[in-house]
RNA sequence: GCCCUUGUAGCUCAGCUGGUAGAGCAAUUGAUUUGUAAUCAAUAGGUCCGCGGUUCGAAUCCGUGCGGGGGCACCA
């Protein structure tokens, strides 16, 4: 005599045993037809899943999280199914729900095509509409092994030989014809997945993630409670695809990539504008905070690298030249072994930690060209490195100051949302367990005190210490790591780095390593891709356009613009034989953010027509007013 | 690096089953002198990514290399 509690405290009773189908058909009508899953005393279960002992139980549908992730899971299954009906021979291996949809991977020698995904969605839409029945199975554990190695499922039953020996095996049928070894819980029947799926993509991918394993074939898909989901989803994919910075770089004219040089950036006069502007506005944050600039060569010999360890550590990534006269040198990875050997420079004091020495280094790393991606991953990039030496006291006061910095310039550009990746030692790593210990302590101790959210990775941290990461959520609520903070207990006493304590002995410092842009390339990227191109005036590398009337007025544009360029804001003025709307359209599609009309009105009065980007209101300043205005506008974060 | 896919004018793209290339925009020139998102006309522009092969003949078919895109792995 099960008792049903559910969500709104309400209690059913039955005489021997329920089922969700049961329980739902009691609530309502309408809510046994959308029912979908149910979880019982906070369990996941199936519908049909008997209960026999009091509990409490909700119902999911389509509306809720949970019903959606079954429907992603079933529409997976389902499309296994489809493909080992349409591809016999065929392997399933695994097949997950991910963010938005779903993927499964396949075993065939025969990779699929675009094409075939067409041909297994149309199967998928008859299996659907044949609404085969779900069933839930409990085997044992030698006979699921023997069955699915008996039907050439080599892969399911590797699997099964990894799950732990306590737990219960089940195996799920879709119909009479087809079965899967599943955890579910999945839905009643096929039916109940709807239409609202897509197969989006197929992709090579590595069988358990380790490429020195076979490749298996994955096929992305996607599926929703509905279609307008659905569309509103691939809608989102669109206009995201309109944001991407490769395609807004060649058409605003900011950087171009070519053969000679994969993965470096060629920056063209707008795009290296922007570049310098980041770059600009960094100096004077550091200059401000304490920091002292310095800069240190890009080419530095072997020798160097092997004390420093990256040569063993990270070779394989390195760029290396052989001279005329058989000297080995290295293109900097990284700059910090450069900046050791600064402050090695003559004898450093306590009263001098902590020390922060800044560099805007370019560093060449050679990226597997698989990994290559627009400016989010090149090969050659500018960082807004610094070094902080300090002693182990002062390290968690430090990671501080820095992280305020960070999110001081984060909120600048318009990046509000930030999180914090904290990862700790690797297996690839230089120095004692001991230094680590302290390491992670000092680090974790100063991402606990900034009160942000955090994740913990597990074996992520560099080689020679354990860093944090900043993520910051862009505009359409992607995420982006960009910063970087790292301990080091290992670099600073490699390279013979060392100060004069109190008491007069050479001590080893530690030292931080931080970047905060990371890669100036990259955050330009992130930059492009969070304002679509439409840039805050203070930041956009072409700041205002003159257009005058006719001919006319060339004389007074070119007078404005001048005095416009006296007060550091950039300008052009349109002189081409083109009509007003011509222009006007050209240099909107060009993200100019203010646009400058001149004619026989403004030449009487001294004055300027301001259309803004995005807007068509016309907006009559008198000159003088607009450049006041406007240069403080052009100051950092004023926007 | 691995799997799939792709590479035609400055840009976006067309070119069916093999018969040495086309459009729109941009550019140049001329006309037009324009008041808030494309004025008209003419002209010029291409080793069809590179290298091999098949063929009487290759942008098209095959092989291979390089680059791009989507994933996987990698991201110190």
């Amino acid at each position: 005599m099960p008792t049903i509690t559910l969500p709104d405290g309400k209690n059913l009773n039955f005489l021997k045993e329920a089922t969700g189908i049961e329980i739902a058909g009691k609530i309502s009508k309408s809510l046994l037809k959308q029912a979908l899953i149910m979880s019982v005393d906070g369990e996941l279960k199936d519908l049909y899943f008997p209960i026999k002992k009091d509990s409490s139980v909700k119902i999911f549908t389509a509306k809720d999280p949970e019903g959606l992730e079954v429907i992603r899971h079933d529409t997976a299954h389902i499309m296994a199914m489809a493909v080992q009906e349409l591809y016999p021979g065929t392997q399933v291996t695994i097949g997950p729900v991910i963010e938005n949809g779903f993927y499964y991977d396949f075993a065939r020698k025969k990779p699929f095509t675009e094409d075939d995904l067409k041909k297994i969605e149309k199967r998928m839409s008859e299996i659907i509409d044949k609404d085969v029945k779900t069933r839930r199975e409990v085997w044992k554990r030698d006979e699921a092994i023997s069955h699915f190695k008996k039907i050439g499922e080599k892969y399911k039953a590797e699997i099964l030989e990894s799950i732990p020996k306590n737990e219960e095996l089940t195996v799920y049928h879709h119909g009479d014809t087809w079965h899967d070894l599943c955890r579910g819980p999945h839905l009643l029947s096929s039916g109940k997945i709807g239409k609202a799926f897509k197969l989006t993509k197929v992709a090579g991918a590595y069988w358990r993630g380790d490429s020195k394993n076979e490749m298996l074939q994955r096929i992305y898909g996607t599926s929703w409670a509905s279609q307008k989901d659905l569309d509103a989803y691939l809608n989102r994919i669109e206009e995201a695809e309109k944001r991407d910075h490769r395609k807004l770089g060649k058409e605003m004219d900011l950087f171009h990539f070519r053969e000679e040089s994969p993965g470096s950036v060629f920056w063209h006069e707008k795009g290296w504008a922007l570049f310098q502007k980041l770059i600009n506005y960094m100096k004077m944050k550091q200059d401000a905070a304490g920091y002292k600039e310095i800069n240190t060569p890009e080419v530095l010999d072997r020798s160097l690298w092997e004390k420093s360890g990256h040569w063993e550590k990270f070779g394989s990534n390195m760029y290396t030249s052989t001279t005329p006269d058989e000297k080995v040198f290295a293109i900097k990875p990284m700059n910090c072994p450069g900046c050791v050997e600064v402050f090695n420079q003559g004898l450093k004091s306590y009263k001098d930690l902590p020390l922060k020495m800044s560099e805007f280094g370019k560093v060449h790393r050679y990226e597997p060209s698989g990994a290559l991606h627009g400016l989010l991953r090149v090969r050659a990039f500018t960082q807004d490195d610094a070094h902080i030496f300090c002693t182990e006291d002062q390290i968690t006061k430090e990671c501080l100051t820095v992280t305020n910095l960070i999110l001081e310039i984060y909120k600048d550009l318009g990046f509000e949302n930030v999180i914090l990746k904290y990862s700790d030692r690797p297996e690839l790593r230089v120095g004692d367990d001991s230094v680590w210990n302290k390491a992670e302590a000092a680090l974790l101790e100063a991402v606990k005190a900034t009160k942000l959210e955090y994740t913990i990775n597990k074996g992520e941290g560099a080689f020679y210490g354990p860093k944090i990461e900043f993520v910051l959520r862009d505009a359409i609520g992607r995420d982006w790591q960009c910063g970087t903070l790292q301990v080091d207990f290992n670099l600073p006493g490699r390279l013979g780095a060392s100060y004069v304590d109190k008491d007069g002995t050479k001590k080893v410092p530690v030292m931080l390593h931080r970047a905060l842009f990371g890669s100036l390339e990259r955050f330009i990227g992130i930059l492009i891709e969070n304002y679509a191109g439409k840039f805050p005036f203070w930041i956009s590398p072409l700041q205002t356009v003159i257009i005058p009337i006719s001919e006319d007025f060339e004389d007074y544009a070119k007078k404005v613009s001048n005095k416009i360029k006296e007060v550091g804001i950039s300008c052009l003025v349109d002189l081409k034989n083109h009509n007003l709307n011509y222009k006007i359209r050209e240099h909107s599609l060009a993200k100019v953010p203010i646009l400058l009309i001149c004619g026989k009105k403004e030449v009487d009065s001294n004055s300027v027509t301001i259309r803004r980007l995005d807007s068509d209101k016309q907006e009559n300043m008198e000159l003088n007013k607009f450049l006041k205005t406007f240069s403080a506008l052009n100051k950092v974060s004023s926007n």
